[in-house]
DNA sequence: CTTTCGACTGTAACCGGTTACACATCGTTT
DNA sequence: AAACGATGTGTAACCGGTTACAGTCGAAAG
């Protein structure tokens, strides 16, 4: 691997002179650079990262945070991640936070990390931080941006996706395909965008003109969640004929739980999910969801970090992405009874 | 944060002694050692892994190839991966290797980057790689091992599950279940996974003593390739009564295609797949299948990665981990008309 | 004709570690 | 008593970049 000093040997210039070349700082002639380029071509020349790492204190490599890998949601969050930041020539960790007694351990060797490593930005996509743990990220300095989850500390940039709007198409939508007694399975209520979408299931149905008490049941965003969720609707509100679940990992739980209960989906009940993740596609029948923007929410978080790792500064503007419906099997229209 | 400089001044000894004490090179007297390990103490300090990274020409850490971070079976093994290597406080950097014209791009970026982050060892857990670029990996003297892949080039170490006999496990629990005219779903028989589980099948029906044709059917361990796998089966075979698929996934979409035929499983068609992914849990019917320890190839994977990297030398090794039968509602005994 | 300024370049210190080498001390051998 | 090996330590070069600073040169300004 040849260094700097090699290039700057062969086009007879100093180290400085190259360095400027490739940083496109400071001044160089015309002539120089000539010779620069020709020298980089000959030797297949490319900077060391580690070395530039050291002496800029910054390596452009971010970081995501996040809970769980296995997640579809991750998955596919990640995947956008790498893809925006390989495209800008940046390099991506990701470090899963497990919730529990580890957690606290676990964060704080990742600010160790952070720090050590010269990462130059974060995507945080985990709910599970502290107002406290979020305060010592801010204390280092570092950019980070917060994907669909309330700042917790401001000022802080956040990407959201539309969730009440996205709430609101779902409940029209189970409308639309006949559904009268629409109950929601949320998410946990601490969270907000479980809290937004809770709201834009109730303002539908009040702005809807729907007929109906509200019925809501609180899940975790888990398959099980889901599952349970179920059990309980059908006990206490069995005319139920149309679910909206704040995610698809609860909505595909409240499938397999009607499919064991016997009740046919869509013809007694139609059900929908929200994030939009793959695997709504691969289950019998396909789930209905509304779908989150899950590429675009990665580049603009990794735009925005960009962004303020080269310009410094901390904005705490709010990007809101739309969101879309998918309809799919799950809520055939006039299948109902 | 306090560097090895100011760690020797507290201390009252020479960088290099401090130096030494942190890597345990050398001797340190017993006086010494009590004075660094207070200052480090003193000063919370902790050595900057990017310089510490360009002085000894290695970062402590590893880098997995993969094809796709949100396909479940990579998640998972990513997501063991990442435990395992955070154990022994290596850093973990992923690269997805998209199929198709830039994947030869990608790969050469990838190159690149191991060399100039001084990557330690690699995880290849892709089967798009062709022999030149494995020779060329070679080339960098980087440390790797394949995951369920052949070699490609010998000699190199690979962690593979024991594909054979885990078909025949799955062949024997749908005899078991009664099945009698069992139909195989293979992988691309340009893998060697794909193979062996082809082969497993084989085997098993011969000397099971089954009184039946093989009837096999290509798929591409895809989802879809699953579906039309099943239109083919119920085609050319429709007194199947069993499917023994090569990869959950396929399985997966057997299993939606069957559904939508009508096709009752377990009732009328058993069903198995392999690999262990957690989605197998999430469908209904539970998909029975044939478990890869997926958190034991991450591991033992980036055990021999690190005994590698830090003993030198390339063993040749092949390291067979054991399958297990979960049998799930997809083959209830009993169930069979 | 001096001053000034913009364009351009090189020297050398620095980032924060590791390590070759020289050197000192001390208990054992011969 | 000299020689030796094991133990222990510090100095300084080195990894491969970046950058502050000093300095050169030619053209324009005063």
């Amino acid at each position: 691997m040849p260094t700097i000093r090699d290039v700057a040997r062969l086009a007879g210039v100093s180290v400085a002179t190259v360095s400027r070349y490739l940083n496109n700082s400071g001044y160089i002639s015309q002539e120089a650079a000539q010779k620069i380029r020709h020298a980089i071509e000959a030797l297949d020349y490319e900077p060391n990262v580690i070395a530039r790492g050291l002496a800029k204190k910054r390596t452009s490599t971010i970081a995501v945070l996040l809970p769980d890998i296995t997640n579809p949601f991750f998955a596919e969050l990640v995947k956008s991640v790498e893809a925006s930041a390989r495209d800008r020539d940046y390099n991506v960790v990701i470090w899963s936070i497990d919730e529990g007694e580890t957690a606290e351990h676990s964060f704080n060797a990742f600010l160790r990390m952070l720090q050590l490593q010269y990462i130059e930005g974060v995507v945080i996509s985990t709910h599970t931080l502290t107002t406290k743990q979020v305060e010592a990220l801010k204390k280092l300095a570092i950019p980070f941006v917060f994907l669909d989850r309330p700042a917790l500390v401001t000022p802080a940039p956040v990407i959201r996706a539309d969730n009440r709007k996205g709430a609101r198409l779902a409940v029209r939508h189970l409308r639309e395909v006949g559904a009268t007694q629409i109950a929601h399975i949320g998410g946990p209520q601490a969270l907000l965008p479980a809290r937004e979408r809770l709201q834009g299931y109730l303002e539908e149905i009040k702005e809807g003109g729907l007929d109906m008490q509200p019925m809501i049941v609180e899940g975790d965003f888990t398959l099980e969640g889901g599952m349970n969720a179920i059990y309980r609707i059908l006990e206490q509100a069995p005319d139920t004929d149309g679910i909206f679940a704040a995610n698809d990992l609860m909505a595909i739980g409240a499938l397999k739980a009607l499919h064991r209960a016997g009740i046919a989906v869509p013809e007694d009940i139609s059900i929908i999910g929200f994030d939009g993740i793959s695997l709504t596609a691969m289950i019998e029948p396909e789930l209905s969801t509304i779908a989150q923007p899950i590429a675009a929410l990665g580049a603009r978080a990794v735009d925005r970090l960009i962004h303020l790792a080269e310009h410094g500064g901390m904005d705490e503007h709010v990007d809101t992405l739309e969101v879309t419906l998918i309809a799919r099997a799950s809520t055939q229209r006039g299948r109902l009874h």
